[in-house]
DNA sequence: TATTGTTATACTCTATAACTATA
DNA sequence: TATAGTTATAGAGTATAACAATA
C-alpha cells in the first residue's frame, strides 16, 4: 500500500453545498439526537414514540387514542401496535368512553405512573446536555422559536 | 350528536411537555420539511438522499462510492441501490478507480450535469423559502450554528 | 489482515385502503 | 354519511452479517 497515494486518496471532500442546507443540517442534527435519546432510554426499554405517548397520556388521562396520536404526529392506524405495546407491559389501559363508544379513553396503570415519573426524570437530564451543549437556556430557546418558525 | 358535548371533547391537548422539548421540536420541523422538499422535488423524481448523492458528485467528481456515502451519513450497503438509480438514469457513472481496483469512482455524466444545476436552483429556491420562514440570513445562520452544536 | 463493493436480510417509520361498530 | 379503532400491506430509511475481489 502506497502511503502517499493513500493520504491523498482521503482528501477532504468539499461539504459545503450540504453543510450550508437547512433541511440537511436538521436532518442530521436529528438523527444523532434521536440516536443519543434511544440509547440514553434503552434501559427503560422505551423508544422515542412511546415516550411521547406516555407522557401525553400522563398529561392528558382519558382522552381518545387519535387525539394523542394526532398531537404526536403519528397515524391512528400506527398508532394501534404502538399503544398495544405500552397495555402489553401494563404501562397504559384501554376504557370504553362513556360518551362515545366507538372510542377508548387512554389511561396510565399505578405502574404506568410510576414509569413516567422515572423517565421524565432521564428527559430532563437529556434535555438539560442539549442545552448544555447548545450553550445555555437562552441558546436553547432560540433554537425552538426558530425551529418552530420551520414548521408551519 | 350532542354539540356541546363535542366541543367539550375536542378541547385541546396538553402539548407542553412535548413542545417544550429540543428532541420534538426538532423531529417535527425535520419531517415537515423534509415533506416540503419531497413535493417539491417531486417533479424531478428525485428524493432527498439522491439530492445529495448528485451535489456531492458533481463537487467532488472521481471519489469512490465510500466516501460519498460517508458525507451523506449513508452506509455503504445502502448506498448501492441509490447510486444504482441514478446510474439507471444516466445521471451518475462508475468508472473503475486507476489507483485502486476495488473502488469505483464516481462522476456525473453530462445529462447529470445539467440535471444538477435544475435541481440546484430548485434547491436555492427552497432554501430562500427556508431563510424567509425563519426571519431573514441572520436567523438561518443562527439556526445552522445552533443545529452543528447539537450534532457533535 | 483490512477494505471496497455487493447481496441478503431485518427492523423501524410512515402511508394508504378497507373493514367494523358506532355516531 | 362520517368517525374511531383496527387490520393488512407497502414503501422508505437504516442496521448488520457475510461474501468476492483487491490492497
Amino acid at each position: 500500500m502506497d502511503t502517499t497515494l493513500e493520504i491523498i486518496g482521503q482528501e477532504e471532500l468539499d461539504n459545503a453545498s450540504i453543510e450550508r442546507s437547512v433541511l440537511f443540517q436538521i436532518k442530521r442534527s436529528q438523527s444523532l439526537l434521536a440516536r443519543r435519546f434511544q440509547m440514553r432510554f434503552a434501559p427503560f426499554g422505551v423508544t422515542p414514540g412511546e415516550y411521547g405517548v406516555l407522557l401525553l397520556v400522563a398529561t392528558n388521562p382519558g382522552r381518545k387514542q387519535t387525539e394523542i396520536a394526532d398531537a404526536l404526529g403519528i397515524q391512528r392506524a400506527n398508532f394501534v401496535p404502538l399503544i398495544n405495546a405500552l397495555e402489553r407491559r401494563l404501562l397504559t389501559e384501554r376504557r370504553p368512553s362513556p360518551q362515545d363508544r366507538r372510542s377508548n379513553a387512554l389511561y396510565l396503570t399505578p405502574a404506568g405512573e410510576e414509569f413516567v415519573e422515572q423517565i421524565c426524570q432521564a428527559e430532563a437530564r437529556f434535555e438539560a446536555e442539549c442545552t448544555a451543549r447548545l450553550g445555555g437556556r437562552e441558546a436553547r430557546e432560540a433554537l425552538i422559536l426558530l425551529l418552530s418558525r420551520l414548521a408551519i
